[in-house]
RNA sequence: GGGCGGUUAGCUCAGUGGUAGAGCACUUCGUUCACACCGAAGGGGUCACAGGUUCAAGUCCUGUACCGCCCACCA
């Protein structure tokens, strides 16, 4: 008997159990002789993170890969750890100081930096908290962070290596600004929007008075940092008039007109103005053309002294003052509606500026080389493999990466200037003076990297290296990386290339990409829209189990994944129905059974679903497949397990004669099960599989092995069980045909065929009391026929001959069409010799079948209207 | 502009060329006997559209439409 409340309360025992593997040391790889390892290193939150849906999801499959792999008799590490994203954590900090009256400049860069260091001790370790509450069994002892004294020394290393190695460079570029934030800012932290915008035609004369060009700009005020015009070679209306000059309004400036192929002839007049310090496209026309770079916005976003008359002002009030100006005197010709693409940055929210300016850069093409091989060669798999076809494309038409960042939080570039203006990388000042012999090391560099150069090193920094540590020997190359497609560049590659370069090695051996969480109506999920769910919230009404089932169950190999909270109810229900049925074994089982000599036809039925169903969960979590696995797991636990194998096994546990087996049975089922289900539902598996009585059993499920030495499968005890279930099946509808409630018994039911010993089968679950072979004579009754058998079911009262025939005709009629359209298909020559003979003789005989039904149907029909 | 996904029941989605499936929702019936977070029985689909290949197409090929994502220098 059991005391088990007939609820599944999943706070009590998600905390519970959560705190007792942690103290038993199951998050820490185990270390048995032979042992292979299993390693994931797992993304790095930010340290200002919190848990949204996406990381309910993203780090819930890592766990199950691990504890799928520990099941399966692995030593397993997860190494958790975190991100000291820059530019995040910087603005949460400056925006504390503000309120607090305060800000970072005030402060300087040092105190600023303790600020930091503080604001991360108190709370910056919330989401890690979160994984715990999602049943994240990862390697705490193993903690790391991108900014701890070691992996800061890794990072250095990595920097200084390709600095000698001319991989970096200082250049001038332009880049992303952030006019708020003061830095540039990386693609990913931008975000495309486009607005309703203005286009500005704009008269440019040349300078002789021959004539004018007009111009079309959606940022008039960048035309203060003009130095040409350009047009396209082949364009005929400017031929000859090539090398003339301009006339810049407002300026009172000259520039050439130029031949180049950057602008689109098709588009507008065909002439762009070109300011290089301002636009990626025309810096690449300017250096082309030899053209000077003048500067005309400050990193704050005013105009500066190259703008003449206009300096001082903000982007937006220039603008306006531009368009005046430009009309009153003459040379703004129109004014149209735009939609204008621009990028906004997702910190500060402002629109971000391309601006020239000096950073460091890393070149690729050569670190892309070995990526693109191992990516080429299959050394890096990608699931799904079209994200292989993705990374590769990217790869091949690499640009460099601008790895300087004007801020405080992350690691400053280890570049030390002597007295000469002569750059030095070095670990620090001290060596740095070792390589600048005489002269003296004056200043470092005061920009810090990039947060992905840090995060790059994230499969083997947190190993120990440079070390040649234990940990890095045992686990690297790690074994899959989970992670989002948006950070497929910026940090996939990334790390491939960190690790392809320096230990010469893959970082993983696979990228397996999930879904983007979306909301129920396709949406994306956000704070700021308003569209987001807290995964805590539900992870407190129905446990963490139910919330990693909602997800898991509907990811596979899909992009996208809609959810609402509406899903999470099925995912609760099914969490209780194991709970339920694992319940009813309990109160059934007393001792730890004995296997049984002899088994009945539903024992063998049940134990072969149950050989099938793990070879199918098995082949879906190894190839990533969750949806795969959650179907499997959940028709084999709530259809074939609860809905048929326990109904049937009722009446044999109510006589002691017969309970062994079906004890046996039922525990064998139940264990193999709770395993299986267990890298899912980690905690309400552990709180059953503890109550289960069985001999030999581990000290935890988590701990335990995949089920073994399950019986094999039997594929034709399946069919002759299942056939006999189709028959009860319509047993039962024949019963509802006459308003016979479920469940509630009746006299005798006749049958005709071979029940192949599965008469209690029927019986019971057609709830009859009296099984008679042959068909009754001279008693009223209706009949079916399915799964091979004929089933007539005596009728006491009267029976509704209308309501009869018309279920009958409407059998007849379904009857009737399937084996039209079956034998339609036989007598067509075409079908029988050219398909398969197999599926030929299945549809003669299918055919067959159905002729034997319908004449069934016909007879019993004409009965009725006799 | 280029690339990649998707379009199957009211909703969310499965579906190895061989008679269209699941869960939820819906309808009807049923609560002493594991679970009403339950059970039983039902209704519901020209598989986006148009061509083609095939004895046979939701499935393979070509094209179109719509939705979504990524990349890209259209001022």
């Amino acid at each position: 008997m059991t005391e088990l409340p007939t609820r599944y309360l999943a706070s009590e025992t998600e905390s519970k159990w959560y705190a007792r593997w942690e103290s038993a040391g199951l998050f820490q790889p185990s270390d048995l002789p032979g042992q292979k390892t299993f390693t994931i290193t797992i993304p790095p939150p930010n340290i200002t993170g919190s848990l949204h849906m996406g990381h309910a999801l993203c780090y819930p499959i890592q766990d199950v890969l691990g504890r799928y792999r520990r099941l399966q008799g692995d030593s397993v590490l997860i190494l958790p750890g975190q991100d000291h994203a820059g530019i995040a954590t910087q603005s949460v900090v400056e925006k504390q100081l503000r309120k607090a009256g305060t800000s970072g400049a005030q402060l300087g860069r040092e105190k600023f930096v303790e600020k930091v260091w503080e604001w991360r001790k108190e709370s910056g370790d919330t989401i890690l908290r979160q994984f715990r509450a999602l049943g994240c069994a990862f390697d705490w002892s193993r903690s790391r962070f991108t900014l701890d004294d070691r992996y800061a020394q890794a990072v250095l290393e990595v920097f200084i290596d390709w600095f000698e190695r001319g991989l970096i460079y200082k250049g001038l570029r332009v880049v992303n600004w952030d006019p708020a934030l003061q830095t540039s800012v990386s693609d990913i932290e931008t975000e495309r929007k486009t607005i309703n915008g203005k286009l500005y035609y704009v008269r440019y004369p040349y300078a002789d008075g021959s004539g004018e060009i007009l111009i079309a700009t959606t940022r008039p005020e960048t035309m203060l940092g003009d130095v040409a015009v350009a047009v396209h070679p082949s364009d005929a209306r400017y031929t000859g008039l090539i090398g003339k000059t301009l006339r810049l309004p407002l300026m009172d400036r000259e520039i050439p007109l130029i031949a180049d192929p950057y602008p689109d002839p098709e588009f507008g007049s065909g002439a762009v103005k070109i300011t290089p310090a301002h636009d990626a496209n025309d810096f690449e026309v300017g250096q082309r053309h030899g053209l000077e770079q003048p500067i005309i916005l400050d990193p704050r976003g005013r105009i500066t002294e190259a703008g003449g008359v206009y300096a001082g002002l903000s982007r937006e009030e220039a603008r306006k003052r531009i368009v005046q100006d430009l009309e009153s005197e003459g040379y703004l010709v129109k004014i149209e509606d735009h939609a204008i693409p621009i990028l906004v940055s997702e910190r500060s929210g402002e629109i971000i500026e391309p601006l020239l300016s000096e950073q460091w850069f890393v070149r690729q093409t050569e670190l892309a080389k070995p990526v693109i091989q191992a990516i080429e060669d299959g050394d890096v798999r990608f699931v799904p493999d079209r994200y292989a076809r993705v990374a590769l494309d990217w790869l091949e038409n690499i640009r460099d990466w601008c790895v300087s960042r004007q801020l405080w939080w992350g690691h400053r570039i280890p570049v030390y200037y002597d007295e000469a203006g002569n750059a030095y990388a070095a670990l620090n000042e001290e060596a740095a003076q070792a390589k600048a012999g005489a002269l003296r090391i004056v200043r470092q560099e005061e920009d810090v990297l990039d947060t992905w150069f840090s995060s790059g090193l994230w499969p083997f920094a947190t190993l120990g290296w440079p070390e040649e540590t234990d940990d890095l020997k045992r686990f690297y190359p790690t074994d899959v990386l989970v992670t989002d497609r948006n950070i497929l560049y910026l940090w996939v590659a990334r790390m491939m290339m960190m690790g392809l370069d320096k230990l010469h090695e893959r970082p993983f051996r696979d990228v397996y990409i999930y879904a983007t969480v979306l909301t129920e109506d396709g949406r994306r999920m956000s704070k700021s829209l308003g569209t987001g769910i807290d995964p805590m919230g539900i992870i407190e009404r129905i446990g963490a189990d139910a919330l990693r089932y909602a997800l898991l169950s509907q990811t596979g190999m899909n992009q996208d994944l809609r959810f609402g909270e509406r899903r999470t109810e099925d995912a609760r229900n099914f969490c209780n129905k194991i709970w339920n049925a694992t319940r009813f074994v309990l109160m059934n089982v007393e001792a730890p059974p004995v296997r049984p000599e002899s088994l009945e036809k539903v024992d063998r039925w049940l134990l072969s679903r149950l050989a099938r169903t793990e070879q199918a969960v098995r082949a879906a979590y190894e190839g990533y497949d969750f949806q795969e696995a959650c179907q499997a797991l959940y028709r084999f636990f709530w259809s074939e397990l609860c809905d048929w194998y326990i109904e049937v096994s009722k009446a044999r546990l109510a006589d002691p004669e017969t309970r062994a087996v079906p004890q046996w049975v039922l525990l064998t089922a139940i264990e193999a099960f709770l395993k299986m289900m267990h890298p899912i539902m980690p905690h309400l598996t552990e709180e059953l599989y503890q109550h289960l009585p069985l001999s030999g059993k581990a000290e935890f499920l988590m701990s335990a092995a995949w089920p073994e030495s399950l019986p094999e499968a039997d594929l034709e005890v399946e069919t002759e069980v299942e056939r006999v279930f189709e028959a009860t099946r319509s047993l039962r509808a024949l019963r509802a045909e006459i308003d016979l409630p479920a469940m509630k018994p009746i006299d005798t039911v006749y049958f005709e065929g071979d029940l192949g010993g599965l008469e209690e089968v029927l019986r019971t679950q057609g709830w009859v009391q009296q099984l008679r072979a042959g068909r009754p004579e001279g008693i009223k009754s209706i009949s079916t026929t399915a799964g091979g058998l004929d089933l007539h079911l005596p009728i006491e009262g009267l029976i509704d001959p209308e309501k009869e025939t018309a279920r009958l005709t409407k059998e007849a009629e379904k009857v009737g069409a399937e084996l039209q359209k079956l034998e339609q298909r036989l007598a067509n020559p075409q079908f029988t010799e050219r398909a398969k003979p197999e599926i030929v003789a299945r549809e003669r005989a299918q055919a067959e079948e159905l002729r034997l039904r319908l004449e069934k149907v016909q007879a019993r029909r004409q009965l009725l209207s006799d």
